[in-house]
DNA sequence: ACTCTGGATGAATCAGCGT
DNA sequence: CACGCTGATTCATCCAGAG
């Protein structure tokens, strides 16, 4: 079950090394080790402080660790560790790296230049993410891990039906919603959070799940408060960390430590929830539904609003959503606009909560 | 509404040149474009020589890119486009860039080293993607866009509000669940798709909405069977497409030509708050709005200050503008006096911020 | 025991203009 | 170009403490 072991035995296996991670590194042998996890810095350009429309500061990241210069320091860098990943792992091993805009393009044109084997870039999409303060941008809701084989010939493990059975018996895709590792998850020193980047444990069960046996090793070169090893414990495989802070690797021992791992039997999957999909108004006009400048009315027809292409409506009285429009005109501090509304279909009425019925039923399908 | 600009009216706008994408940039003046929109093609044969990926034969396009060669010929001319549209570009324009795992962290690792200046990467969550047959990787069910400014410095526009408005009220995110293109959307010749990767319009619409202005100039250098422009006319935008084939362009160009512009009031959008008409508190004072002497006080009462006939405030321990004052009071390092500051009318507490609407809209009428 | 409310917070490349 | 001033800007979730 184990895999063909001539260096199982001599591995630093369920250990913590402290060190400079490209050190450690060497001192692991060539092909013997069946996963990588690596979380590495992101190299975040932050300019000043950040602040919140209540004028309290974000806690943002602001370790040295994470300073790692210009691109070209940071491509250097990045060139070493995954070099050496790339030795140590077995020939049908896979390689997990995760980052932000800031660095994961720069991580995959590497992967793929060392000759890695991509497989699938998956997103993170985060369900409770922090929103972007100053509206200059999309709310950064998001991050990516690719998944790669060590070669375009790796017999890579990959637990299709496990993740499918995850998934409500449907197959599980490169997109996945989770919240943010925060509660009694995050680790904290005098209440405040150990490590800026903690992830949660949730992201790791999956990858783990998904691409590994038990049984089998896992190597992350970035362990930081070893979320890779809690999970690996409590799934009965072996892992190896290497980490360069000691405060961060004797808090991931502790961690680790205190983990119970399963049962035998129940090293089986959670279910992912699935809620019913959010449908903003705005969809509507973006898909056609509606087209802007069409005109929409109440059931009785005492009201009506143009729709504008932002998925606003306006009056003569009011602009705004259709929630908004719908009680101003009213003079009521709230209406449902979904239901409010109506547009002409085919010589009729039709509801808005009708179309977005339409596109809902096009999302499940 | 087009700007006055020396390049605008030189500029082959809303028309289709057919050729070479690079030869083609060349005839382009500098800084004459608000948007790129590049949607390119990534498997490239021997010789350097560009085809269209093959969605039928996915597999197909994959083993193309088990050689380091392959990379090497796409980067060069990936290099070479995108400075080209860098250098087409106004100072504040932003470029948007689409791919797969195969090309995008290879484009935006030269985006960066151009000097691009990265905004967001943006993921298209496909709502209805193909499945994946084999059952070897994740179902790959997203495209990744990367939304770049031309440089750090760049004044991009970004219609904040707007998106809010069409996401109900909620800031948009950097993932967006859209369908593929099907249906009677889709260009068919002869029963068959007549381009294999045709973008939904819906796509489009957001870039466009999100990013551009009524009457700005939208580059799309691989511009396919007209996405881009059929989105651009109906939204009151100026649009520019290169394609290399011919038989893509000629479809292109009659499908724009059939797209009907929405109506010129539809397509405004949410106002910014702060591209709104600054008004100085003491405009208030000088038009009898409020009087010298009055009291300002905060939502909670817990502040008040006395208004001059210059338009200053002063408290006990403060004197200055509105924001000053309510600063200093609160031990803040700034304030918005507009939505901090309340004046008692009719027996209630009004916002400072209520009262500048009205002149707003004295002057807008 | 339960509900309600206010405060805190999370990998963030987060302003623009006039002097 | 540096500096200072105006003034625009937040979502989901958890937890503590009040009622």
């Amino acid at each position: 079950m184990l895999g063909g072991m001539t260096s199982h035995d001599t591995l630093p296996l369920n250990r913590i090394l402290v060190g400079d991670c490209i050190e450690k590194l060497r001192d692991i042998p060539d092909n013997s080790v069946d996963v990588v996890f690596a979380d590495p810095p992101y190299n975040l350009q932050l300019g000043g402080d950040l602040t919140r429309p209540d004028n309290s500061r974000v806690d943002g990241v602001d370790a040295e660790w994470d300073k790692l210069g210009d691109f070209q320091a940071h491509d250097a860098f990045a060139k070493q560790w995954l070099a050496e990943c790339r030795r140590v792992l077995k020939e049908d091993g896979t390689i997990w790296v995760m980052g932000s805009y800031h660095n994961i393009f720069r991580l995959g044109t590497i992967l793929q230049d060392q000759g890695y084997w991509m497989l699938n870039d998956v997103i993170w999409h985060k369900s409770n993410p922090m929103p972007n303060f100053r509206g200059r941008r999309f709310t950064n809701a998001h991050e990516t891990l690719i998944w790669a084989a060590k070669s375009k010939t790796s017999k890579y493990t990959f637990n299709y039906a496990a993740m499918k059975m995850a998934n409500d018996d449907v197959q599980m895709r490169s997109d996945w919603t989770l919240p943010l590792c925060t509660g009694a998850e995050r680790l904290k020193t005098g209440g405040r959070k150990l490590h800026p980047t903690q992830k949660p444990e949730a992201l790791l069960w999956r990858v783990i799940m998904s691409s590994t046996r038990t049984g089998d090793v896992i190597l992350d070169p970035f362990f930081g408060t070893g979320t890779t090893g809690a999970v690996a414990k409590r799934l009965h495989r072996n892992f190896i960390g290497i980490e360069r802070d000691p405060a961060y690797a004797m808090a991931a021992a502790a961690r680790i430590d205190s983990v119970l791992p399963a049962s035998k039997e129940a090293v089986t999957i959670t279910p992912a929830r699935r809620d019913e999909p959010r449908v903003p108004f705005g969809n509507l006009v973006e898909r056609g539904l509606i087209r802007p400048g069409e005109t929409l009315f109440d059931l009785r027809r005492r009201y009506t609003a143009r729709v504008h292409a932002d998925g606003s409506l306006a009056s003569d009285a009011a602009r705004g959503s259709i929630h908004q429009v719908a009680a101003q005109l009213q003079h009521l501090p709230s209406c449902n606009g979904w239901t409010f509304w109506h547009i002409e279909r085919q010589g009729r009425p039709v509801p808005l909560d009708a179309l977005r019925t339409t596109i809902r039923e096009g999302i499940d399908a």
